[in-house]
DNA sequence: CCTGTATATGAGAGGATAGTAAAATACTTA
DNA sequence: TAAGTATTTTACTATCCTCTCATATACAGG
């Protein structure tokens, strides 16, 4: 298995991106589809600010995307790259 | 995707553990096989003690093991879970 | 036993990350 | 345009991570 340097910083930093458990619960919640900050927040008990603060780590690794509905923020997956990691970690660590 | 609460933590636990350069670097290493810690150490250019602590870090998180013969240590993955988890990394994320 | 080699461990500094609370922004509706 | 709702940003503190350096352990050969 090769990976060059830029390959190992861009994975690792990915990586690090989703290695938080209020991250991975956005991400598995996001696979649902399309949803807004409330509609997340009220999935976890934490607070919206921090909220927003996960899903701006999550919008900069580039793995969601977030599209503006009157005074609403909806959030969605940005490609099936992460469900195919989900798959993998699912299967092969739970 | 459903992950239940302690699948969720222990997941993210996983991914904390691999989501370095170094310990990245260390496990596709591995993947090549048993290396002891002098290998490793030449491969990349930290230090012995930091790629003592990285080797431990992935090693309580159950990831590698370790032997000893002599006075040195041989390290290598434990399982082949890391091989799919990286194969999927590389397929989707590079 | 003493010396050298291989590796591990511990302490401490510095930087990164996470959570909370308060203030700011953007939009809607009265 | 004032007030309310949804979300983001900022500021701050606490905690965690990583690296370096020094010391410790374990083993081998003379």
């Amino acid at each position: 298995m090769k990976f060059n340097e830029q390959q190992i910083d861009s994975v690792t930093e990915l990586l690090k991106s989703i290695a938080h458990p209020i991250r991975m619960k956005i991400l598995c919640f996001l696979m649902e589809g399309e949803k807004n900050v409330g509609e997340i927040e009220q999935q976890f008990g934490s607070t919206i600010s921090n909220i927003s603060q996960h899903l701006t780590v999550l919008r900069k690794a580039n793995i969601i995307e977030r599209r503006k509905e009157a005074n609403f923020m909806f959030y969605s997956l940005k490609d099936n790259n992460m469900f195919k990691l989900m798959e993998t970690l699912k299967n092969n660590f739970c």
